[in-house]
DNA sequence: TTGTAAGCGTTATCAT
DNA sequence: ATGATAACGCTTACAA
């Protein structure tokens, strides 16, 4: 590889010139400054930033954990914001895997100490709590779709109240009057703040206990956890015949429409379909096109890369409060 | 941040023996390597990589740039395969994005050449011919889900015709005789393979022409190119009337089976379907399970890691010859 | 405006 | 078995 020092030779100068023309310094002579440039082009030269890290002390590194257990594909956008906020502000960022084999959060952790990563940030795949080993806080450490429950990190994520709340808003403001929630597993935090959020927005509306009803699609059957949504959307027609379906996650509302298809009930027409996550293709995959509420994993990313660099140049980690949580907008397309 | 000098010094030895201890050198008394472990964990001693690095030659870094234009969720487990088997060989993934905006593959080299990443691997999202620009040429670069059109740099792809082909095996191995194929569009490398195995396997099984048809999903209006799976589908049973459906991905599967729920044609009983993709939790919500050729894009990260520490150890990088075919696996569920 | 010397934290070399 | 000393490629401090 070539260094600092052929460059100076080939352009006739000493080598600190160089470091000069490298790092922008204005100190230099025009005619010298092109000189270098022209050598620098000639060789190739890149700057070794290995070498640049131990001399400075900052390495422009931000370490990324992700816990891909499930592996939910949209999270990936948490990485793709996190990536392009860090090439915004010209840091890099490492991603490690925590995949069940071999690695553990402390090990990738140390991974990133290793290359003196100036924060790190823990992601998880579903908004949840998580406790991170005590290794973390020799790291300014932000947390990403998850938090800690003794909230000894700032944390970023997705207000799954507001979204609940404000597509049921939107719901009410076209004039559906008995609404149907079919949410998550109880056990997960997503679903519990949405339940709020559903609650909340109907008792603005005035709505009673008699005109809505919320069920799960998820049966614990042993310690197996079943998908029941095709039961539970029957029975609730049935028995409680909803003038609207407000499902827990894009992949519940493909079920619903398939049991809607088979009943020649037309979504929208007939029946409005509204959701959480904006997944992917499949709002698109669906006629009519699914209304839901995009879960905003890309700002979530930026966010927290945004709130790993303030930290770490405030040097302070501690007494983080609440969670940040990022809003939620909706994908409007056609369900209701 | 601890130094070995430190940890030396704790430990009352010279810092030549702390890292001969780090290094796991044999030649160091029992007693004092006992003595500096204690001093390396009491203070918290990790190495610095950087540090390291500018002394080793090696970096045992491997970048990873990804072309993330179209976001298929899936092609994310090409990251997941190639950060598992760095890992397990002792490297680090450096993971860049291609985001519109101003990141170019030759800026996001030039990022992998300033940390002395040992090999490059390019990724596509999905399996393409790719021009690389010429800095490539200065590190052992793999390709993967796409190749080069030179044949200039080695290449890790799926085996889209042997997919094909073995899926279609399966098909006729269960009797089915009329099929039906509703294809990528034929500009997509892999539509073109995929309808070479599909007639290689119909010709085996000495299937003539009218009894299978193929047709294409999309159709280019204008300057936009639209989804016409819904209508071709209904076309294709009316006029042709298949005892199997094989679809271009998932997500295709998807519309047929509501075309065919609403026919009241029930999948499996009725007609076969078979797809490609094995998209995350798509094959898993339909009814019945959708049985499809998973793309191995875990398998081809890991080779593509594999590949690249081979072509950086030896030091060649060209005559590369055909790029290599990943086998595709049938998931199987219900759905034929 | 430019260059010299020292130093970053580590490993390599060679002596002891 | 251990330790001085040099070296890696760069930046910082200071001098010219």
């Amino acid at each position: 590889m070539v260094t600092i020092k052929q460059v100076a030779q080939r352009a006739g100068v000493s080598f600190k010139t160089v470091s000069r023309v490298v790092n922008n310094d204005p100190t230099v002579k025009p005619e010298n400054r092109d000189k270098i440039l022209a050598a620098i082009e000639e060789l190739g030269y890149q700057p070794n930033i290995a070498a640049r890290m131990i001399r400075k002390k900052n390495s422009d590194i931000i370490g990324f954990i992700s816990d891909e257990i499930s592996t939910t594909p949209s999270s990936v956008d948490i990485i793709r914001g996190a990536q392009d906020m860090a090439w915004e502000k010209g840091k890099t960022l490492m991603v490690f895997n925590l995949n069940q084999k071999d690695a553990n959060p402390a090990q990738l952790f140390d991974e990133c100490t290793q290359h003196r990563a100036e924060g790190v940030i823990y992601g998880a795949m579903y908004h949840q709590p998580v406790s991170l080993p005590k290794s973390f806080e020799k790291l300014p450490t932000v947390m990403v779709n998850c938090f800690d429950p003794g909230q000894k990190y700032p944390a970023i994520v997705p207000d799954d109240e507001q979204a609940a709340y404000y597509v049921t808003r939107q719901l009410l403001a076209k004039g559906y009057r008995r609404i149907a929630f079919l949410n998550l597993n109880p056990d997960i935090i997503a679903a519990q703040l949405r339940l709020a959020g559903f609650e909340q927005a109907l008792t603005e509306y005035g709505i009673t206990e008699d005109n809505y009803i919320v069920k799960t699609i998820e049966q614990v059957k042993g310690d197996k956890v079943i998908d029941v949504t095709r039961d539970m959307t029957l029975d609730v027609l049935d028995n409680f015949k909803p003038d609207a379906i407000l499902c827990g996650k894009d992949l519940v509302a493909v079920r619903v429409y398939f049991v809607l298809e088979s009943l020649k009930i037309k979504v929208a027409e007939d029946i409005g379909v509204a959701s959480f996550d904006n997944w992917d293709a499949i709002p698109d995959i669906l006629v009519p096109g699914l209304s839901t509420m995009s879960l905003p994993y890309y700002e979530m990313g930026r966010r927290a890369v945004q709130k790993v660099i303030e930290t770490s140049e405030h040097k302070r980690n501690t007494q983080s409060g609440e969670p940040e949580k990022i809003t939620c907008l909706l994908a409007s397309r056609e369900s209701f």
